[in-house]
DNA sequence: AAAATATGTCAACATGGCTGACATAAATTC
DNA sequence: GAATTTATGTCAGCCATGTTGACATATTTT
């Protein structure tokens, strides 16, 4: 972002600092909450710009790297779960995902209860990419909570949960736990 | 998002975990940072979900919803300074402020000093559809900042801030505390 | 045997990014 | 004052990734 700022010197007015939130606590109900609504914008851009990068050696988009993230994260996860995750349709998931089988960083096994499954497994291969993406977006977030104090981190996992659908929160912490579990052992 | 757990064969614990933060500080260098990169993802997933229905009544979608944001946020403020907050080009830009324009959501005017510019301003219109998305979106925040104790706003304000690279940040900064004069007189 | 489920596929279309080339008017520079 | 640079717009086409609708196949459930 070169330069927000060349037309500032007219626009302003009077000075007047702390507009909406006055003392301790929440905003004034009327108000709206533009500061947190643009930092979070901008927030994220730059946290999903960082890979993008890496993904074009790949010629991978952003779509790409949420299907590996998940995959790896949960291995033999049905194609199913997958779709509830991204929000997306089938037949676009089946664009990138055969892509990302195609070319060997995904594989498709057979359930072994249920035989229609297509269950999702990252190769080692797709778990060397998907880590060094999420490497990346970690060095920013390790960045930032060292520039915090020390909470930081419990602090923003507390705010990023509650910003949650309430009636997804619950199935997200424990598909992160899983996950968790599935990953850190092995 | 359905259930993302019929697939979770044993019973979750506690979210969270230990696994990467142990006491005080900042993660294991080697270890990814998955929970906050997964939080990130379902927060800004839900929050920037909200207004599409609303949107949907429009015709727009969500690049009409940033475009329409920053002008109302920023009154006055040049094509120019839009395509650097954006980060796209022109003509994707064109598209989106062409049909804003005709609709009467925002006006161009040419600027008083030079001429070859053409500032943008929200109409009542577009300040009304604006503010009606930005309110939305609030909902949702001080509902988390609710849940969360006191002080939770400064601590998403800081994380937030903090994960934003680092040269842009102060001209994110100025820029929201600019367009916070500008609206709360206005 | 019939119905439901998990997945895949074909085809068409929409949105919103992109590049490249070029046009116009106004400001700036020589 | 002519030449150049700047701010903006526009045409044309391409690409990634989302959508809907219809239909196919294998497998499980009823």
């Amino acid at each position: 972002m070169a330069d927000i700022n060349s037309s500032a010197k007219t626009t302003p007015q009077t000075a007047g600092g702390e507009a909406a939130t006055a003392a301790g606590g929440a905003p004034r109900d009327a108000e709206a909450a533009w500061d947190i609504i643009e930092l979070l914008f901008f927030a994220y851009r730059d946290f999903v710009g960082d890979p993008d990068a890496v993904l074009l050696k790949y010629a991978f988009g952003r779509a790409h790297h949420r299907v590996l993230h998940f995959v790896n994260r949960n291995p033999g996860m049905k194609v199913a779960d997958l779709l509830d995750i991204l929000n997306i349709t089938k037949q676009s998931l089946g664009r990138v995902l055969k892509q990302l089988v195609d070319q060997g960083f995904i594989v498709q096994k057979e359930g072994a209860q249920d035989r229609r499954q297509r269950l999702l497994y990252a190769t080692p291969k797709g778990e060397a990419l998907s880590l060094k993406l999420a490497q990346l977006q970690t060095e920013r977030i390790n960045r930032a909570f060292g520039e915090l104090g020390p909470g930081a981190h419990e602090a923003a996992r507390r705010f990023l949960t509650a910003m949650i659908d309430g009636d997804n929160r619950e199935g997200v912490l424990r598909q992160i736990a899983r996950a968790d579990r599935a990953k850190t052992r092995g």
